[in-house]
DNA sequence: CAGTGGTCTAGACCACCGA
DNA sequence: CGGTGGTCTAGACCACTGG
């Protein structure tokens, strides 16, 4: 028995993962059931219990109740696309951010608003559209919705101060969220306010934001696609 | 008190979940202590740690020892990029996927790849271009080049039967990986080998993946934009 | 049916934090 | 110092799975 410092559990994790990122156990083996790690590391049976269930919280392994244990089919690893604010990004990069409000307004929503943001047709939709920049470089064109409901005074927010997802984020705790992201070229009027030219293809990242009862917006970011890229980084 | 068949410690979480949604405890509020949440709810002290460890876990409070629990700062919520096969991404829209290869070689690293894959420059690479078929129509790009000492056999492998992607995870688990997403458009090659027009812009993962001591492989995914899109969703 | 994991209890000792 | 969370035990009952 290594009798390291290292909590018993993470005893036990370390062992499980060691078999299977060594490869002993392959997919859809079985790993030992609960009983037998407890006989071989001698802890109770709620240590055991919690080591192997943070593992299949990881991915590494799948439990079915009554049958058992066994290792993941796929080592599936999953990274995290995070809800950031443009702003702290821009910091961390140590470079000065932006803000150009182009549009500020009130809307009637047409169906298809409606329709995404859970409202009828003709009600009255927040809209506002802005650029921000990077070291003063153009680098995200962003077309947001906002549900009059979620944020009632979005309209009256300095964007010089603050950004919308900041603001929301604050206003309106948000429960759930969807995205997309393609590629496309800017339509004429975008390639005009990012300043580049309409063959430059851009990312689109389209996200509707959930609060509670209620869809608090839509946005839709356009990245010059020379300028910016996604990335991210996950590890076992 | 809803006396619903939940669990106890889901019951916790619920309590405490819907008092920071519905925004009655804001981001840096405390949290009740364990000994007070134990007592509210008439349950013993290893459910409310369950209970809190999970939220904790999932980002919506932060526990110091010593200290107590708050409600975390920004509800930053993470969605799962996950590292997943083509092949069964698109049985799973119930559609049918089929491979084409157009390259599968041994080629002498170059300073840039070597300096990728931790090699020499000189030493030998395995390296192979396929398309991926959606129902017939051209998906995916994938341009990958793969370490010797990671899949020894990468040249074997028949590609009508599995896909890189697959065989790799199988062959040696992964244990860490880094992607980038951009859109760019395709060189004239990667247009004529996709079926598209050069003008049609494409979203472009670049992604490195590390098994153990060796990294893997590197692989270039070339996506056409008006056909594919990541998307993601994510809840509380 | 026996074996598995899911949940729970009523204690316990410890390391850590703030006053 | 008292209060907090981190960990652990030795039991227990249950729901589910498989043969």
């Amino acid at each position: 028995m290594p009798h390291s410092k290292l909590p018993a559990y993470q005893q036990v994790k370390a062992f499980v993962r060691g078999r299977i990122m060594q490869g002993c156990w392959r997919a859809g083996d079985a790993v030992p059931s609960e009983a037998a790690l407890q006989q071989q590391f001698g802890v109770s049976r709620m240590t055991v219990n919690r080591a192997v269930k943070e593992l299949a919280v990881e991915g590494l392994v799948t439990r079915v109740q009554g049958s058992g244990t066994v290792v993941a089919q796929l080592h599936r690893i999953s990274s995290t696309l995070a809800v950031r604010d443009i702003h702290e990004e821009i910091l961390e990069r140590g470079h000065s951010h932006g803000t150009q409000v182009l549009v500020i307004e009130t809307q009637r929503a047409d169906a298809v608003l409606a329709q995404w943001l859970g409202l009828q047709g003709g009600e009255p939709v927040f809209h506002s559209v802005m650029v921000h920049t990077e070291d003063g470089v153009p680098m995200l064109l962003e077309d947001r919705h906002v549900n009059p409901a979620a944020a009632p005074d979005y309209l009256k927010v300095d964007f010089g101060t603050t950004t919308p997802t900041r603001y929301l984020l604050e206003q309106a705790p948000l429960t759930e969220a969807s995205y997309s992201i393609e590629a496309a070229l800017p339509s004429a009027q975008e390639a005009r306010r990012l300043a580049i030219k309409r063959s430059e293809p851009c990312l689109v990242m389209t996200r509707r934001t959930v609060s509670g009862q209620h869809v608090a917006s839509v946005a839709r970011h356009v990245y010059p696609g020379q300028r910016y890229s996604f990335r991210g980084k996950f590890e076992l």
